[in-house]
DNA sequence: CCGGTCTACTGGTCTGACCAGTAGACTGTG
DNA sequence: CACAGTCTACTGGTCAGACCAGTAGACCGG
């Protein structure tokens, strides 16, 4: 009986559902690059012939291929569904959710932001080309000179900052990660700041930090452009975490 | 002209189908919470009724429904399909799709490596708890007994000791990240490490890695934890990495 | 060269059918 | 009374066939 509780445990058996194999080939052929974003899938009733399904199986594989944006079908193309660029718009999408349903609390999001612009900023001080130094340079001058357009431009000015810093890292999951986590703390609080009644002191505040984090950029200080960076988002948006949650930010500024 | 450039563009419309305002509404009563997990909803047939559609219509909405993780259908039961406790199995599973899909270089890849586990690293150090310590202890014990028992062993251990770090930031995208990043950098690597003539001598390297980060998680000394952690990575997978991508790791180190 | 029309497809949707699976009520038995 | 088996009325999974609206590309007339 130990032997059977220990070792010999069995898993749960659920059923391949014809629709769910259809999408791992489609799915296996995505990934594996033998079709190429741009590319078309034969059409549904070609698609059910080949599996040899029915075509609400065949449709509600596309379905979910397409909720996860390998596939797009458009009504009447006569070349079928085309294959999507990757893009992270399904990941974004799922950390909405999460956050939405609070499973994931906007404390762990700012966290999380914090530790990503951090070290972007860090490697951009370092690894930066001229060119990307004054792409970023040219973003802090939008800024300013959104000051007077209300938040919303402002607000747009700032991701497009941050954008041009993550990219300066040449890494890919650094912006993509840090474009969606991003998105939603700012989808999560632009009201707020909004509304706020000394927004526009805040954005001055903001945009004084985005311009001493810069100079660390210039400096090629990595380990001061990653300190200011996390403090300034820290400063931005600590009045919006539950004091209680807090503390787990301040790890990251000293 | 110049008005219709700047301020008069139009976006892109498209049909809204039907299948998608199923979805809409029984993914915001699930986000409204008037659908907890656990409960029902009403059958197929029975929804037909209600969204006044065909079942197929409302197979496709369960279909990506289920596949983002808010339902899930069992053939035969007759309470129907069942609002599933949010998981972030999705962000889990989009994240491995660009992870692989994105073309992404391994130095890329252990770079966000490098960073995510300095930063846990350097937060655990801070807020770990000491039953938390307890359990890195341990998984430093598990690694140590798998030194003897081949790669594959060693491996698992390593990343069980990562997983015990990432938990106790308490931040679930850390949690996430870290293991999506570490499966597919793992992936990629594993088999020229498992081969390699002296692997032994690299696993013992590897072990006293760990346990100097440990004691300085221990200390609660998170800067050096974090060092040390982003060190311990270069040194395990820098040679694997082509020498013109090893300059893009250098920023974290120092 | 270009706006219209035509055509042969496409995907979106509905209907109706069959099967296998499931829960819960029912049954007979000890 | 407890309980293994059976029954029943559903469920979801799948298929076949139909219709409509939308699209690309060929074709046509100016």
């Amino acid at each position: 009986m130990a032997n059977l509780d220990q070792q010999l445990r069995f898993a749960p058996v659920s059923p391949v559902r014809a629709y769910e194999r259809v999408i791992e080939q489609i799915e296996a052929a995505v990934l594996d690059g033998r079709l190429r974003p741009g590319e078309h899938l034969p059409s549904e009733r070609e698609l059910m012939v080949q599996f040899d399904v029915g075509r609400s199986t065949i449709r509600e594989a596309l379905r979910v291929l397409q909720s996860n944006g390998l596939v797009r079908s458009r009504a009447g193309d006569p070349r079928g569904p085309q294959v999507q660029p990757m893009s992270s718009g399904a990941l974004e999408k799922s950390m909405t959710m999460l956050a939405r349903a609070s499973a994931l609390s906007l404390a762990e999001l700012v966290q999380f932001r914090m530790l990503l612009e951090g070290s972007a900023n860090q490697l951009a001080a370092r690894l930066r080309t001229p060119e990307q130094l004054a792409e970023m340079e040219a973003a802090l001058d939008v800024m300013r000179a959104a000051l007077d357009k209300g938040f919303a431009e402002f607000s747009q000015a700032d991701v497009a900052f941050h954008e041009t810093v993550a990219k300066a890292t040449g890494n890919t999951l650094i912006q993509i990660c840090g474009a969606v986590v991003r998105d939603v703390v700012v989808g999560l609080i632009e009201d707020k700041i909004a509304h706020a009644s000394d927004s526009r002191a805040l954005m001055q505040t903001s945009l004084q930090h985005h311009a001493n984090v810069l100079d660390a950029v210039r400096d090629g200080d990595g380990d001061r452009a990653a300190t200011l960076a996390r403090q300034s988002l820290y400063d931005y948006y600590a009045e919006y975490v539950p004091e209680d949650e807090r503390a787990a930010l301040l790890p990251l500024l000293y």
